[in-house]
DNA sequence: TCTCATTTGTTAAACGTTTTCTTAGCGAGT
DNA sequence: ACTCGCTAAGAAAACGTTTAACAAATGAGA
């Protein structure tokens, strides 16, 4: 509509008769300005269709309100609810959130993290890239900007971190498939060598040491985390002899894999086979008998993170020091029961 | 690492023993700087850790080299394709993505869209909501910054869009089926006060009417795009006395609705129903016979989407005047076969 | 009436860049 | 020797805010 570019703070003051520093307390609620002006302030501005040009107030302010969201991959639906949660949660807190995919490429996330720290972002939250971390990640622990970890861990960094207590979720996966009497149950995992994966192996692992059941760790396949790898290692494990009476896929690809080859195998389940997985899948209310899954609380985590990230912001801002480092929160997981585990029938 | 804040381009100025003007010259690569002082000021910054403030930059320069990206629904598959494509595209080309969900809601977007002008983006996607369209987002077409809208046209709007051509998507499905024999066909859609619902029934019908066969309108099941919908609709289509041979379901969201539903009927697929739906799903490798899907080209789209607005970001930068308005993109959707659908067997 | 507080408003100085304009330096042509 | 170009470097003026410091105005107490 209004021709020419957008107005700036000066024109306002002109067409209200004020001085810009009125303008500026007026539209921040700032210092003391009588109810008449601030009328005759916020009537200009509407009139103008003035915008607040957020590059000149982040250069005097020194606060940006702006989040960088570093994801590792995006093609991963746990990580597309946490995105869409803490969007909402950052936008409802007045930050805007510059989004990144790293695509699980160190050298992607190092050029983005590079990037925020020149937006100046007031903060940064990462799903770091399954390799390794970059020394700008660790540079976030000390000065340019509050980071915090989500998802995953890092173990040298004294970063904040909120992940899912992923011992926990093993143990409850054991412990339902124990329950159930299951005895010879196999396990679908990613590279031992991922704190994650390994949290879930030996949570399961416990879980079904304290009920005084060992694990047959040939049962238990360890590749990565592909669908396709889910896939071999299923038909290894369904190929087997005495095959297991149950397995636990320990994240959404490797479930798919299993799914699909149990499909071709013609398996049953959960008559022939129990099934039982990590997280809500956006396909769950298609397989016919629904999921059994352990859940990953993705709505508390979104939640933690942007509340812990903006806590940090906000005591930076007030120059604390840094007393209670190295806060690694871990919540809690939940089971949910549907069809595809049951109680075991026949002991062959 | 260092302590104290970021350091300024002044104090690489100072380390290097020359002016800040001659650091801006030689790290954008701007003017004549000599040799000499080009590897003195490199270094200094390099040792200082310099990262250039964005703020200050795009003050000075009118740039901010950041896009909004505005979305209707971040649970949409589709959408996210559309997201992670475009942020790839957008963080090649050097911009950076502020993401936004309206999550359907009008004022959400209208919120998002004001955040974005305030940040003075210098460009903005806008996937919009199916409701109306804000006062706001039409006058992305006039001043404030560049927009382009993706996969939704809004008509009385000039602005560019780039989305599929959903007559043709109709069209390509109904030759399909229509190559398998099927005459009496059932469509589950949106509501048809939706262009790209009506726009894929239209071809769809177009397609049939082509090769002489009439679709039955009590067979065209005409809602919301729920997934709930979905299964209702096909439970009303396939209690029918005489039920259709096939299916055509015109979204994700009806498509898993409808599977549900022939799950629960216990009917097989290709043999009792055959089933077309729209886009490659995520969880399509894992429903027994392949799905067969007329997919939207969702790289091309993006594709073009940050190519038309970048040009336009340029030419506005060089004050071109509007000449070629209303450009609306169209592109072709493909014809995906696999095996929920099959030549009719007998002719009940 | 004169001071002194207290309120309300304005002036002007930052914030960290980019960029225009100026100047210094210098070799070449007369 | 003097001017004329030419190049590389620097000085300083923006860009649009916020905010500290300050001025003006008002009312109260003496």
């Amino acid at each position: 509509m209004s021709a020419g570019p957008l107005p700036t703070i000066h024109e306002v003051a002109r067409l209200a008769g004020v001085s810009v520093a009125t303008v500026s307390k007026t539209l921040n609620r700032s210092g003391k300005v009588s109810e008449v002006l601030q009328e005759r302030v916020n009537a200009a501005a509407q009139k103008l269709g003035y915008a607040p040009h957020a590059s000149a107030r982040s250069l005097r302010s020194g606060a940006t309100r702006i989040l960088g969201l570093l994801v590792a991959d995006l093609t991963n639906p746990y990580f597309l609810r946490l995105v869409e949660n803490i969007e909402r949660l950052s936008s409802a807190a007045g930050y805007s959130v510059i989004l990144c995919n790293s695509a699980e490429d160190p050298e992607r996330e190092e050029r983005h993290l590079a990037m925020l720290l020149s937006q100046r972002a007031d903060g940064a939250i990462v799903i770091p890239t399954r390799r390794g971390w970059s020394g700008r990640l660790a540079a976030l622990s000390s000065l340019p900007m509050p980071g915090i970890l989500v998802d995953r861990r890092i173990e040298g960094l004294d970063l904040d971190s909120v992940t899912t207590d992923n011992l926990t979720l093993g143990r409850l996966a054991a412990e339902h498939l124990d329950d159930l009497g299951h005895r010879r149950v196999g396990v679908i995992m990613g590279s031992p060598e991922h704190q994650i994966a390994r949290h879930r192996l030996d949570g399961f692992r416990t879980g079904f040491a304290e009920r005084g059941v060992t694990l047959d760790e040939r049962l238990i396949e360890k590749n990565n985390f592909s669908e396709m790898a889910g896939h071999a290692a299923a038909l290894r494990l369904l190929s087997r002899s005495t095959r297991p009476t149950a397995i636990f896929a320990t994240n959404n690809h490797l479930a798919l894999g299993l799914l699909r080859a149990v499909g071709e195998r013609g398996l049953s389940i959960p008559d022939e086979l129990s099934v039982i997985a990590v997280d809500e899948l956006p396909w769950a209310g298609l397989v016919r008998p629904g999921m059994t899954v352990v859940t990953q609380p993705s709505e508390a985590i979104a939640e933690t993170t942007v509340s812990t990230l903006l806590r940090r912001i906000s005591e930076g801002r007030s120059g604390m020091d840094e007393d209670d480092n190295e806060r690694s929160i871990q919540l809690p997981p939940a089971l949910v029961v549907r069809g595809s585990t049951a109680a075991i029938r026949k002991q062959p």
